[in-house]
DNA sequence: TTGACATATTCCCATATCGGCATATAATCC
DNA sequence: GGATTATATGCCGATATGGGAATATGTCAA
């Protein structure tokens, strides 16, 4: 077996830089192929191939507009990264929190020498 | 250009659901490589070879412990991934409340009609 | 219909993947 | 040291990738 294919599902599809930007990008508005092409500086075949693992997974939507396409970020189609990575959340408070107490713990220490403020 | 390495940072790492389980595994404590082969059915190289994709950008840390070495997630590593995705929680928020507005729309056209509610 | 514009698809290629299998490294115990 | 346990690495093959260049499809306008 290979890697999945890109177009398996969202997680394999924002695995490419260029479709996060895209859909950064298409989340504000939607827009035609050439505005993209514009923003991200790529050639207009690759934003088309972009486009398509996007559409093939549902993160974005298309529609006709005369001889142009619009497309725009489908958002729902993020909330299940969004929520597989909330179940980490807790971890990683707790992990700051134990930074925090260990800073604490030094800073006591120490005592008396305030740092990491911008004086 | 081929696709980016998995090692290239924690989104291309995470398209891969095996080291998903993995690091959900991981994250409540921290394990020796067997205990993960086994909650995965995994053959033990391949467990390693996840593992090493995993270390490299991050997304766990080891400990020896004798002959084992003992992972454990890093959920700070997880956290771009979090803060991604949460820049879009307003707009399926947003498409939420569309679709809620439009719903309610059409109960008041059909009028006195509830529905959705488990009685 | 012909031409211009907007987007999509196809073909090519260098590259990395993941799994399977065999083997290497490392630590422990006798 | 030698055997055993725990983990890591190397090699293989099938597969998909993403960019580039060329071309196809689709839409409008005259």
């Amino acid at each position: 077996m290979a890697r999945a294919a890109t177009t398996s599902d969202a997680f394999n599809a924002i695995a490419e830089p260029r479709r996060r930007e895209i859909l950064s990008f298409l989340a504000l508005q939607e827009r035609p192929v050439a505005d993209i092409v514009l923003q991200l500086g790529l050639e207009q075949p690759s934003v088309s191939k972009h486009l398509r693992v996007l559409r093939d997974v549902g993160l974005v939507r298309v529609r006709r507009e005369g001889r142009q396409k619009l497309y725009r970020t489908n958002a729902e189609a993020i909330r299940p990264l969004y929520e597989w990575t909330s179940t980490f959340q807790r971890f990683w408070r707790h992990q700051l929190i134990q930074v925090k107490e260990r800073a604490e713990a030094q800073a006591n220490k120490i005592q008396s020498r305030p740092w990491g403020e911008k004086t």
